[in-house]
DNA sequence: TTTACAAAGATAGTATTACTATCAATTAAA
DNA sequence: TTTAATTGATAGTAATACTATCTTTGTAAA
């Protein structure tokens, strides 16, 4: 038996669903391809067409611009990872250790699942290290907030905060304390390769620094009495 | 008296040194309040040229292009806080309470200084705040950064890690939690009023939450024992 | 007082980007 | 078999991100 897993995208994010036919499934796949081998700024929609043998005006049918097939893509990775997510903890009792697990899950660099014939994780998740805040970092989030473009990322945010309370139900900052660790899981490994002297750990470059550092963070901020 | 303060920018940031004539703070002055006004992608040298009445090549003579002129102003930005901590924090012994005070620095609010004529603080900030990051995360990080481009903000980034650790000469990630408190200071707000459901305070929208957390967040961490 | 030289103004031009429009060919569904 | 949807092919436009050149202006040394 072979599962494959499909996310329902919003249909805000596309003019037409581009996982409903061939073209569509090329155009993400190869936007993955490009845009992290060359980065967000340098991708053209005219660069894309020529790789996958179609012309610009084909890639405009599926979407409008490449701001909008960036959060695609963002988006599907982070609906994804709470797939993920739910999966890795569903078994877990211990709200401590479904939280160690995510942390281990955000951190960590990823291993090509061959859930999705598609897309491809690996590179999609060191896509939205880099390129991921974009996203959101425009004059025109609260439009496309209102349009619900953020949801899957907002998703995983409560989920995590959700177990947060788990642990500790008087903790004042879910919230903003679960956005830390997404956002720190991605930048902490990010300045690690780039910006080694913000972080403590330029000189290893092991994911399991970031882990370290962000259990050490929220732990003692869940648990500020009990801990060692 | 009168002091102006005046600082000294790494001479890779620019063609012709815009604090030195007429045009080039005008220049300065002006990218600062477009860049506000509209975001960095809408941002170019012909429209800045038009507000200030020269034309684009002129802008050219100055900048290489318009990502060199973001890094200028977002490493004008980081001199000028550091700068600033060092003023408020000089005559305090205790490094918690520097620490706080450093904390309230990040996280609250610019009022104008009337310090420079030609840069507005309190845009900067808000600029910073949306597109600080923008200045780092490209293919090009690299070579910037070997041509020391992010040095004030490693730096501002290395003296808070020193304050850290005279409050905690064990603590094990003084640099990772001082980008941390960084980048969150900024996070933290932007997501207050554009995706207020990733804090948990978007209802009240009021920078001294952002202070708690992070407060909480630090001294969590830096004194697992202790506290309360 | 002339010379000269740096800074700025004025104008032009190019390659690329980010689209929009149109029409013909192909395929799939009714 | 007709119709409709999808794609391919081509063209075109306005804006962006530059580079180049030539002239004017102000200042400062000879």
């Amino acid at each position: 038996m072979e599962l494959s897993l499909q996310i329902k995208m919003n249909e805000k994010l596309f003019i037409r669903n581009p996982e409903e036919t061939e073209l569509g499934r090329e155009i993400i796949l190869h936007s993955i391809v490009l845009i992290h081998k060359a980065g967000f700024e340098s991708f053209t929609f005219k660069k894309l067409a020529e790789k996958i043998g179609t012309t610009e005006a084909g890639i405009y049918r599926y979407f409008e611009n490449k701001h909008r097939l960036l959060v695609y893509i963002v988006s599907w990775y982070w609906s994804w990872l709470e797939f993920k997510v739910m999966v890795h903890t569903n078994n877990i009792q211990s709200p401590e250790i479904k939280l160690k697990k995510i942390i281990e899950i955000l951190a960590t660099q990823v291993k090509d699942d061959v859930n999705t014939k598609h897309v491809d994780e690996r590179l999609l998740h060191e896509i939205v290290r880099m390129e991921g805040s974009k996203a959101y970092l425009t004059r025109h989030v609260t439009d496309d907030n209102k349009q619900r473009l953020f949801k899957p990322y907002k998703d995983l945010c409560a989920t995590i905060a959700a177990i947060i309370l788990e642990c500790n139900p008087k903790y004042k900052y879910p919230r903003s304390l679960s956005s830390t660790i997404i956002e720190m899981a991605h930048y902490q490994n990010f300045f690690m390769h780039n910006l080694p002297s913000l972080t403590d750990f330029g000189n290893v470059k092991d994911d399991r620094k970031v882990i370290g550092f962000l259990e050490d963070l929220v732990f003692a901020s869940l648990f500020p009495v009990k801990r060692k």
